[in-house]
RNA sequence: GGGCCGUUAGCUCAAUCGGUAGAGCAGAGGCCUUUUAAGCCUUUGGUUCAGGGUUCGAGUCCCUGACGGCUCACCA
């Protein structure tokens, strides 16, 4: 790589740092608070004594580190603002205090970006403001590219994301959504582990795929000359586990679907999926309200959150419809009066609405719900009762051929998580296994592998159980009012920008 | 993958009808001892995404490509 003039120029800095003796990259370096720390200590000892640290001796003494965000030198003497990850920190140095030679450092050679140390007692300004009345001051680690705009930041949408830490360094609103990320992921667990479920980690390199209807990543183990597939739900794996006599499991991971990109699609996603045995969807429904509800008062500290200008309340009971009201109410039809794909697909185009020619009776209800429904459904909403033809591992409803014990929640338009009353019928998997086969076209790469060992751990007998899907970028898109995936995705998938 | 839009200084953004490519911040030099995006004076910095074409003349119009955004499709 090339350097820049105003690289340049810097690293002429450097060269003259070196020059006088002075390392701009230690090993090691002095802090005694954080720059948070240091702004607590000194408020704390404010409220504890009447008489006011002007400058005074006695007030909190403090060695902090941070990177150098604003500088405003005013002849003999200068104020700048260091940020570390705790807080921004203002600092105030005079010639005479620090001594010409550092001084001279700051003003020469330190640029905004350098990291420094910096010691001194803590003051108040007569704005207010606390500050740290220095009198040592060190570079602890020479920037060479320059920061992003100081007051704008970095905006460039694709520099923000190929370069991500140049993004979170210059917007501090980027690292809050970040953070937020972990509470949420912390929080799932809380909940879960509070329910008595076991967390376990299943494979990622799989050498059959399941659990979804997606196309997968597929890559190769050299010594075993075997292809392995990423897996693209961890389903089949944790329900094995309830064979194997654990009650209730979960696993938070990430799932790789090999399918397009949008503001709501990452190829890489994070997923929890939980499995509870003995429990039915009605009951996951509830445990589903309960649980996103007591994520968001732990991660915003209320149940009522606004995303995308919108009030949406996360507590309390949600919206619950069938498939078939939610259709019938929003796209007018009511399926069960077209019992074919062929009478349903003339009925939809009959409609004005989009029905492709391959697509099962089962398919095309749910792109009546795509199209018509999920819009809609901005306050947080159950739809239950699945046709059964685009529900593999779902359970039959005991009076109905047609539809399964199957949920999916949508809030603010967007499908959050799909649970059901998980197949637990050995004979019938097997079934639902070959008619997808038979149905699904194979040219399209709809197909997908049966599983016999799976068949063969149902065959030990599973017990009935309850199991739960939930995307957790997207909980966390919610919780963070961003409107697109890769906003809470450090890292996301972006074409190479390779020449 | 389709459609539409975009890409100008390190960053944030201008540039009328096709007529000398600008500003703020950052940088450099100078002044300034309680500032708050400090201020004041001077000043450097451009293959206008790349490559073709039209034209006396292209940031601007046309074509191709790269990358991005939005959107549609896809995603049981």
């Amino acid at each position: 790589m090339e350097f820049s003039d105003l690289e340049l120029e810097r690293l002429k800095k450097l060269q003259r740092l070196r020059e006088r003796g002075i390392e701009p990259y230690p090993a090691r370096v002095t802090r005694t608070h954080t720059n948070q720390q240091a702004i607590d200590a000194f408020a704390a000892q404010e409220a504890a004594s009447d008489a006011p640290h002007q400058a005074g001796g006695e007030a909190v003494e403090a060695a902090v580190v941070g990177r150098l965000v604003l500088v405003r030198p005013m002849g003999k003497a200068s104020f700048a603002h260091i940020e570390d990850g705790t807080s921004r920190l203002q600092i105030y140095m005079k010639k005479e205090e620090v001594g010409e030679e550092t001084y001279e450092m700051f003003l020469k050679d330190i640029d905004l970006g350098d990291f420094l140390e910096a010691q001194g007692h803590m003051f108040r300004t007569k704005t207010g403001e606390p500050t740290l009345r220095i009198t040592q001051l060190h570079i602890i680690s020479k920037a060479i590219q320059p920061p992003p705009e100081k007051w704008h930041g970095l905006k460039d949408v694709e520099t923000r994301l190929r370069q991500r830490y140049a993004d979170l360094l210059s917007n501090p609103e980027t690292r809050e959504v970040f953070r937020k990320r972990a509470q949420v992921v912390n929080a799932l667990r809380r909940f879960l582990d509070n329910l008595d479920f076991l967390e376990v980690e299943t494979p990622v390199l799989q050498p059959l795929y399941g659990g979804a209807a997606a196309r997968p990543f597929i890559t190769h183990h050299n010594q075993l000359d075997q292809n392995l597939y990423l897996r693209i739900s961890f389903e089949l794996y944790l329900k094995r586990l309830l064979v194997g006599m654990y009650e209730r499991v979960y696993e938070i991971g990430r799932d790789f679907r090999n399918e397009g990109v949008s503001y709501k699609h990452n190829p890489e996603f994070t997923q929890l999926e939980f499995y509870a045995a003995y429990w039915d969807y009605k009951k996951v429904m509830e445990v589903t309200e309960q649980m996103v509800a007591y994520v968001a008062q732990e991660v915003t500290g209320s149940t009522q959150i606004e995303y995308d200008g919108k009030a949406i309340e996360l507590g309390g009971a949600w919206q619950r419809l069938t498939m078939r009201e939610a259709i019938k109410k929003w796209a007018e039809i009511d399926y069960m009066d077209y019992p074919t794909a062929a009478e349903l697909r003339a009925a939809i185009r009959a409609r004005g609405g989009h029905a492709p020619d391959d697509a099962s009776w089962g398919k095309l209800i749910d792109g009546l719900m795509g199209d018509y429904v999920e819009p809609q459904l901005i306050q947080p909403t159950f739809l239950y009762d699945y046709p059964r033809d685009i529900s593999p591992l779902a359970k039959r409803k005991p009076d109905d051929a047609r539809h399964v014990e199957r949920f999916e929640f949508f809030i603010a338009g967007m499908e959050m998580g799909n649970a059901f009353s998980e197949l637990n019928d050995p004979l019938d998997q097997e079934e639902r296994f070959v008619e997808m086969n038979r149905t699904e076209d194979v040219e399209a790469g709809d197909a997908h592998p049966l599983d016999e060992d799976y068949l063969r751990a149902m065959r030990y007998g599973m017990p009935p159980n309850g199991g739960f899907g939930m995307g957790v970028d997207r909980l966390t898109m919610l919780l963070t009012n961003q409107q697109t995936i890769r906003e809470v995705i450090l890292y996301p998938h972006l074409r190479s920008s390779e020449k």
